[in-house]
DNA sequence: TTATTAACGCAACAGTGTTGCAAATTAAAT
DNA sequence: ATTTAATTTGCAACACTGTTGCGTTAATAA
């Protein structure tokens, strides 16, 4: 019935979050303390299997959020906020940009992250 | 006349290039070998005087282009392109999608980059 | 020329992410 | 229950990115 405890646990912590979590705040937040690599592969693990996405935040940190409805083909298209006071990473899953590209361009992947202050810090 | 060598030649290079580069492209390309904190140091201040930008790669890779028109505040609203066969990141200063948040949020700068095969690679 | 400022190199460090290998756990098969 | 196979984990090692402090050199100003 238990199979790969950290695993699962990883899976919980980002399921529960609002926020997304990076590596350093996963490891922190995990009460059975595992090692970084263990976690690496965890969240690679998780990706591949279509439950989480990786945000790459405007300073180039990784953090991942919950998919909902993904499976394993990912599908992005939605805003994330980073926000420069609490450092917080937001998915805005409701808001996907629309634009057309010059021919030639085949897109696969999105990364769209606006940073600046969030309602939380601005209120 | 002469002032600050390794800065000069690499403004130049991100000038010149039509993708944008990252600090080890920029290493290799530089003829006059300099230390990597040198052009570190270097493209913060280019980024500083509003000559260059930053963007960060759906991998986390920061890539670094001319800015056209950018006095120290930056406005960087357009689309950046991520080719994951030949792994060049190309500005595309005429697409700027627009969106509206919802109510609360401020934005500062904007990340976006779309990932798959650029016109190149996929003729 | 001399003083001041900016640029540079070097060493050291913290952090991220990857790989290989061996030990430990879990699941499956006998 | 015992043995076997497959996963999961930990640990060491490594490459790479980015930052800081400090002493030195080069450029600009006085
Ligand atoms: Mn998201
Ligand atoms: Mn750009
Ligand atoms: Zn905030
Ligand atoms: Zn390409």
């Amino acid at each position: 019935m238990i199979k790969s405890l950290n695993k699962n646990q990883i899976k919980e912590l980002i399921d529960n979050s609002d926020i997304a979590l990076s590596h350093q705040e996963i490891s922190k937040r995990l009460e059975r303390q595992c090692d970084r690599v263990t976690i690496y592969r965890a969240l690679d693990k998780l990706m591949e299997e279509g439950f989480i996405h990786r945000i790459v935040d405007v300073d180039g940190v990784s953090k991942f959020a919950a998919c909902h409805g993904c499976t394993k083909n990912h599908h992005h298209q939605h805003v994330h906020f980073s926000c420069s006071v609490c450092s917080s990473v937001t998915c805005l899953e409701e808001i996907e940009p629309d634009f057309s590209l010059p021919e030639g361009y085949q897109v696969q992947e999105m990364n769209i992250t606006l940073s600046g202050v969030c309602p939380v810090c601005s209120a």
